[in-house]
DNA sequence: TTGTTGACTTGGAGCTACTCCAACCCACTA
DNA sequence: TAGTGGGTTGGAGTAGCTCCAAGTCAACAA
Protein backbone atom coordinates (compact mmCIF):
# COMPACT_ATOMS: atom_id res chain seq x y z
CA UNK A 1 0.00 0.00 0.00
CA UNK A 2 1.36 3.46 -1.19
CA UNK A 3 1.49 6.29 1.30
CA UNK A 4 -1.53 8.20 0.16
CA UNK A 5 -4.15 4.66 0.81
CA UNK A 6 -1.78 4.44 3.66
CA UNK A 7 -2.80 7.95 4.90
CA UNK A 8 -6.76 7.22 3.79
CA UNK A 9 -6.42 4.00 5.96
CA UNK A 10 -5.22 4.86 9.20
CA UNK A 11 -6.41 9.11 9.19
CA UNK A 12 -2.91 10.51 9.40
CA UNK A 13 -1.99 12.55 6.46
CA UNK A 14 0.62 11.88 4.41
CA UNK A 15 3.13 14.55 5.67
CA UNK A 16 2.53 13.33 9.32
CA UNK A 17 3.41 9.82 8.56
CA UNK A 18 6.97 11.04 6.91
CA UNK A 19 6.98 12.74 10.02
CA UNK A 20 6.21 10.16 12.57
CA UNK A 21 9.03 7.60 10.23
CA UNK A 22 11.77 10.32 10.89
CA UNK A 23 10.66 11.10 14.44
CA UNK A 24 11.23 7.41 15.71
CA UNK A 25 7.19 6.39 15.58
CA UNK A 26 6.51 3.83 13.15
CA UNK A 27 7.98 0.21 12.23
CA UNK A 28 10.65 0.21 10.07
CA UNK A 29 8.67 0.85 7.00
CA UNK A 30 9.65 -1.04 3.53
CA UNK A 31 10.61 0.10 0.30
CA UNK A 32 9.58 -0.45 -3.18
CA UNK A 33 11.80 -1.02 -5.80
CA UNK A 34 11.28 2.76 -6.47
CA UNK A 35 12.75 4.20 -3.12
CA UNK A 36 8.56 4.57 -2.16
CA UNK A 37 7.01 3.19 0.98
CA UNK A 38 5.12 0.19 0.95
CA UNK A 39 2.76 -0.08 4.02
CA UNK A 40 1.67 -3.54 5.64
CA UNK A 41 -1.37 -4.17 6.79
CA UNK A 42 0.14 -3.61 10.14
CA UNK A 43 1.73 -0.97 9.66
CA UNK A 44 -1.58 0.70 8.99
CA UNK A 45 -3.38 -1.01 12.28
CA UNK A 46 -0.27 0.79 14.41
CA UNK A 47 -0.27 4.08 12.49
CA UNK A 48 -4.41 3.51 13.43
CA UNK A 49 -3.45 3.14 16.85
CA UNK A 50 -1.23 5.91 16.59
CA UNK A 51 -4.12 8.47 15.38
CA UNK A 52 -6.37 7.91 18.06
CA UNK A 53 -3.42 8.49 20.88
CA UNK A 54 -2.59 11.59 18.98
CA UNK A 55 -6.05 12.62 18.40
CA UNK A 56 -6.22 12.22 22.52
CA UNK A 57 -3.50 14.26 23.44
CA UNK A 58 -0.68 11.66 23.74
CA UNK A 59 2.35 13.77 23.43
CA UNK A 60 5.29 11.99 21.00
CA UNK A 61 7.76 11.16 23.76
CA UNK A 62 5.54 8.55 24.89
CA UNK A 63 4.32 7.31 21.57
CA UNK A 64 8.03 7.06 20.49
CA UNK A 65 8.68 5.27 23.87
CA UNK A 66 5.40 2.95 23.05
CA UNK A 67 6.99 2.14 19.32
CA UNK A 68 10.54 1.75 20.83
CA UNK A 69 9.12 -1.42 22.94
CA UNK A 70 7.25 -2.59 20.16
CA UNK A 71 10.17 -3.02 18.22
CA UNK A 72 11.89 -4.52 21.66
CA UNK A 73 9.70 -7.58 21.14
CA UNK A 74 6.87 -9.40 23.86
CA UNK A 75 8.75 -9.13 26.73
CA UNK A 76 7.71 -5.33 26.60
CA UNK A 77 4.04 -6.22 27.26
CA UNK A 78 3.72 -5.49 30.28
CA UNK A 79 5.09 -1.82 30.10
CA UNK A 80 3.15 -1.12 27.00
CA UNK A 81 -0.01 -2.18 28.79
CA UNK A 82 1.01 0.29 31.45
CA UNK A 83 1.74 2.91 28.67
CA UNK A 84 -2.23 2.11 27.40
CA UNK A 85 -3.68 2.24 31.26
CA UNK A 86 -2.01 5.37 32.02
CA UNK A 87 -3.50 6.96 28.87
CA UNK A 88 -7.01 5.92 29.22
CA UNK A 89 -6.82 7.43 33.19
CA UNK A 90 -5.54 10.50 31.25
CA UNK A 91 -9.10 10.39 29.18
CA UNK A 92 -11.02 10.21 31.46
CA UNK A 93 -9.77 13.43 33.50
CA UNK A 94 -10.09 14.66 30.17
CA UNK A 95 -14.00 14.16 29.92
CA UNK A 96 -13.90 15.79 33.18
CA UNK A 97 -12.29 18.70 32.30
CA UNK A 98 -15.21 19.11 28.86
CA UNK A 99 -17.66 18.63 31.36
CA UNK A 100 -16.78 21.45 33.52
CA UNK A 101 -15.88 23.69 30.62
CA UNK A 102 -19.47 22.75 29.49
CA UNK A 103 -21.19 23.93 32.66
CA UNK A 104 -18.99 26.98 32.50
CA UNK A 105 -20.35 27.97 29.09
CA UNK A 106 -23.76 27.17 30.00
CA UNK A 107 -23.36 29.51 32.78
CA UNK A 108 -21.87 31.81 30.66
CA UNK A 109 -24.59 31.59 28.18
CA UNK A 110 -27.29 31.98 30.23
CA UNK A 111 -25.76 34.77 31.68
CA UNK A 112 -25.91 36.28 27.92
CA UNK A 113 -29.49 35.47 27.51
CA UNK A 114 -30.99 37.09 30.45
CA UNK A 115 -28.52 40.40 30.85
CA UNK A 116 -29.07 40.51 26.81
CA UNK A 117 -28.17 44.07 26.75
CA UNK A 118 -26.89 45.29 30.08
CA UNK A 119 -23.85 42.69 31.70
CA UNK A 120 -20.64 43.39 30.55
CA UNK A 121 -18.30 40.62 32.14
CA UNK B 1 -4.04 42.52 41.70
CA UNK B 2 -0.18 42.00 40.74
CA UNK B 3 0.13 39.01 37.62
CA UNK B 4 1.57 36.37 40.08
CA UNK B 5 -1.38 36.51 41.73
CA UNK B 6 -3.33 36.79 38.58
CA UNK B 7 -2.17 33.83 37.17
CA UNK B 8 -2.92 31.72 40.37
CA UNK B 9 -6.17 32.58 40.48
CA UNK B 10 -6.88 31.92 36.59
CA UNK B 11 -5.07 29.48 36.02
CA UNK B 12 -2.82 30.86 33.12
CA UNK B 13 0.69 31.29 33.68
CA UNK B 14 2.63 34.68 34.04
CA UNK B 15 3.96 34.02 30.89
CA UNK B 16 0.82 33.18 29.09
CA UNK B 17 -1.16 36.23 30.33
CA UNK B 18 1.62 38.41 28.67
CA UNK B 19 1.24 36.93 25.75
CA UNK B 20 -2.17 36.66 25.61
CA UNK B 21 -2.14 40.44 26.12
CA UNK B 22 0.39 41.09 23.57
CA UNK B 23 -1.78 38.76 21.30
CA UNK B 24 -5.18 40.86 21.69
CA UNK B 25 -7.06 38.18 23.64
CA UNK B 26 -7.25 40.57 27.04
CA UNK B 27 -9.08 43.41 27.85
CA UNK B 28 -6.60 46.49 28.46
CA UNK B 29 -4.85 45.71 31.52
CA UNK B 30 -4.47 48.90 33.70
CA UNK B 31 -0.70 49.86 35.10
CA UNK B 32 0.55 50.69 38.36
CA UNK B 33 2.94 53.89 38.60
CA UNK B 34 5.65 51.57 38.34
CA UNK B 35 4.77 49.90 34.68
CA UNK B 36 3.19 46.86 36.17
CA UNK B 37 0.51 45.18 35.40
CA UNK B 38 -3.00 45.57 37.98
CA UNK B 39 -5.27 43.21 37.17
CA UNK B 40 -9.63 43.99 38.36
CA UNK B 41 -11.70 41.51 39.11
CA UNK B 42 -13.28 41.72 35.67
CA UNK B 43 -9.85 40.86 34.08
CA UNK B 44 -9.59 37.54 36.09
CA UNK B 45 -12.82 36.53 35.08
CA UNK B 46 -11.76 37.09 31.45
CA UNK B 47 -8.54 35.15 31.76
CA UNK B 48 -10.23 32.53 33.64
CA UNK B 49 -13.35 31.69 30.89
CA UNK B 50 -9.95 32.12 28.63
CA UNK B 51 -8.02 29.48 30.36
CA UNK B 52 -11.03 27.21 30.31
CA UNK B 53 -11.41 27.63 26.02
CA UNK B 54 -8.09 27.09 26.03
CA UNK B 55 -7.79 23.70 28.10
CA UNK B 56 -10.31 22.74 26.20
CA UNK B 57 -8.93 23.56 22.32
CA UNK B 58 -10.34 27.30 21.36
CA UNK B 59 -8.26 28.30 18.74
CA UNK B 60 -6.09 31.62 19.82
CA UNK B 61 -8.38 33.05 16.33
CA UNK B 62 -11.51 32.45 17.79
CA UNK B 63 -10.39 33.86 21.47
CA UNK B 64 -9.09 36.96 19.65
CA UNK B 65 -12.56 37.44 17.68
CA UNK B 66 -14.88 36.67 20.66
CA UNK B 67 -11.88 39.29 23.01
CA UNK B 68 -12.43 42.05 19.94
CA UNK B 69 -16.85 41.29 20.02
CA UNK B 70 -16.69 42.12 24.08
CA UNK B 71 -14.43 45.29 23.68
CA UNK B 72 -16.84 46.14 20.62
CA UNK B 73 -19.76 46.38 23.10
CA UNK B 74 -22.94 45.08 24.15
CA UNK B 75 -23.96 44.80 21.01
CA UNK B 76 -22.12 42.11 20.22
CA UNK B 77 -23.80 39.62 22.27
CA UNK B 78 -25.63 37.51 19.90
CA UNK B 79 -22.21 36.76 18.14
CA UNK B 80 -19.96 36.02 21.23
CA UNK B 81 -23.10 34.05 22.43
CA UNK B 82 -23.08 31.85 19.03
CA UNK B 83 -19.08 31.33 19.47
CA UNK B 84 -19.82 29.62 22.99
CA UNK B 85 -22.52 27.70 21.49
CA UNK B 86 -20.40 26.64 18.81
CA UNK B 87 -17.54 25.29 20.65
CA UNK B 88 -20.01 23.79 23.51
CA UNK B 89 -20.84 21.58 20.32
CA UNK B 90 -17.00 21.19 20.06
CA UNK B 91 -16.88 19.66 23.53
CA UNK B 92 -19.59 17.54 22.81
CA UNK B 93 -17.36 15.99 19.42
CA UNK B 94 -14.57 15.48 21.38
CA UNK B 95 -16.07 13.90 24.34
CA UNK B 96 -16.86 11.16 21.52
CA UNK B 97 -13.94 11.16 20.21
CA UNK B 98 -12.31 10.20 23.85
CA UNK B 99 -15.18 7.58 24.48
CA UNK B 100 -14.21 6.15 21.22
CA UNK B 101 -10.99 6.00 22.09
CA UNK B 102 -11.03 4.49 25.63
CA UNK B 103 -13.09 1.73 23.21
CA UNK B 104 -10.21 1.12 21.55
CA UNK B 105 -7.50 0.97 23.96
CA UNK B 106 -10.23 -1.29 26.33
CA UNK B 107 -9.46 -3.67 23.12
CA UNK B 108 -5.84 -3.51 22.83
CA UNK B 109 -5.06 -3.79 26.19
CA UNK B 110 -7.73 -6.81 26.41
CA UNK B 111 -5.29 -8.16 23.58
CA UNK B 112 -1.89 -7.40 25.48
CA UNK B 113 -4.16 -9.70 28.63
CA UNK B 114 -4.88 -12.35 26.17
CA UNK B 115 -2.23 -13.22 23.81
CA UNK B 116 0.54 -12.23 26.23
CA UNK B 117 3.47 -13.37 24.58
CA UNK B 118 2.42 -14.29 21.36
CA UNK B 119 0.45 -11.85 19.59
CA UNK B 120 2.57 -8.79 18.54
CA UNK B 121 -0.07 -6.56 16.57
C1' DT C 1 10.66 8.71 -29.01
C1' DT C 2 9.41 12.41 -26.55
C1' DG C 3 6.58 15.00 -23.70
C1' DT C 4 3.14 15.25 -19.94
C1' DT C 5 0.95 13.70 -15.87
C1' DG C 6 0.77 11.98 -11.30
C1' DA C 7 2.47 9.92 -7.31
C1' DC C 8 6.12 9.82 -4.71
C1' DT C 9 10.94 11.43 -2.55
C1' DT C 10 13.85 14.67 0.61
C1' DG C 11 15.14 18.84 3.01
C1' DG C 12 13.81 22.81 4.87
C1' DA C 13 10.80 26.81 5.93
C1' DG C 14 6.65 28.33 8.38
C1' DC C 15 3.04 28.05 11.85
C1' DT C 16 0.55 27.82 16.55
C1' DA C 17 0.62 28.36 21.16
C1' DC C 18 3.24 28.62 24.29
C1' DT C 19 7.65 28.50 27.59
C1' DC C 20 11.97 29.95 29.05
C1' DC C 21 15.66 33.11 29.51
C1' DA C 22 18.71 37.23 29.68
C1' DA C 23 19.07 41.75 30.88
C1' DC C 24 17.10 45.20 33.06
C1' DC C 25 14.20 48.22 36.51
C1' DC C 26 12.25 49.41 40.90
C1' DA C 27 10.85 49.06 45.90
C1' DC C 28 12.05 47.40 50.18
C1' DT C 29 14.62 45.48 53.98
C1' DA C 30 19.16 44.45 56.73
C1' DT D 1 24.76 49.92 50.08
C1' DA D 2 23.96 45.47 48.90
C1' DG D 3 20.75 41.94 48.39
C1' DT D 4 16.09 40.09 47.55
C1' DG D 5 11.79 39.80 45.30
C1' DG D 6 8.78 41.29 42.52
C1' DG D 7 8.01 42.87 37.87
C1' DT D 8 9.40 44.53 32.64
C1' DT D 9 10.70 43.60 27.47
C1' DG D 10 12.55 41.18 23.53
C1' DG D 11 13.92 37.20 21.67
C1' DA D 12 15.17 32.30 21.38
C1' DG D 13 13.53 27.54 21.81
C1' DT D 14 9.94 23.76 21.66
C1' DA D 15 6.20 20.44 20.05
C1' DG D 16 3.82 18.81 16.51
C1' DC D 17 2.76 19.34 12.62
C1' DT D 18 1.96 21.47 7.60
C1' DC D 19 3.40 23.21 3.36
C1' DC D 20 6.46 23.84 -0.38
C1' DA D 21 10.34 23.48 -3.81
C1' DA D 22 13.03 20.61 -6.46
C1' DG D 23 13.80 16.30 -7.97
C1' DT D 24 12.88 11.12 -9.41
C1' DC D 25 10.35 7.59 -11.61
C1' DA D 26 6.59 5.00 -14.09
C1' DA D 27 2.96 5.10 -17.26
C1' DC D 28 0.54 6.74 -20.93
C1' DA D 29 -0.37 9.86 -25.33
C1' DA D 30 1.07 11.82 -29.69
Amino acid sequence: MRIAEAAAACGLSADTIRYYEKSGMLPDIRRGGDGHRRFSKEDIDWMTLLYWLRETGMPMQQMRRFTALAKAGPETVAERRKILLDHADELRKRRDLLDKCEAILAVKIASYDEGESESES
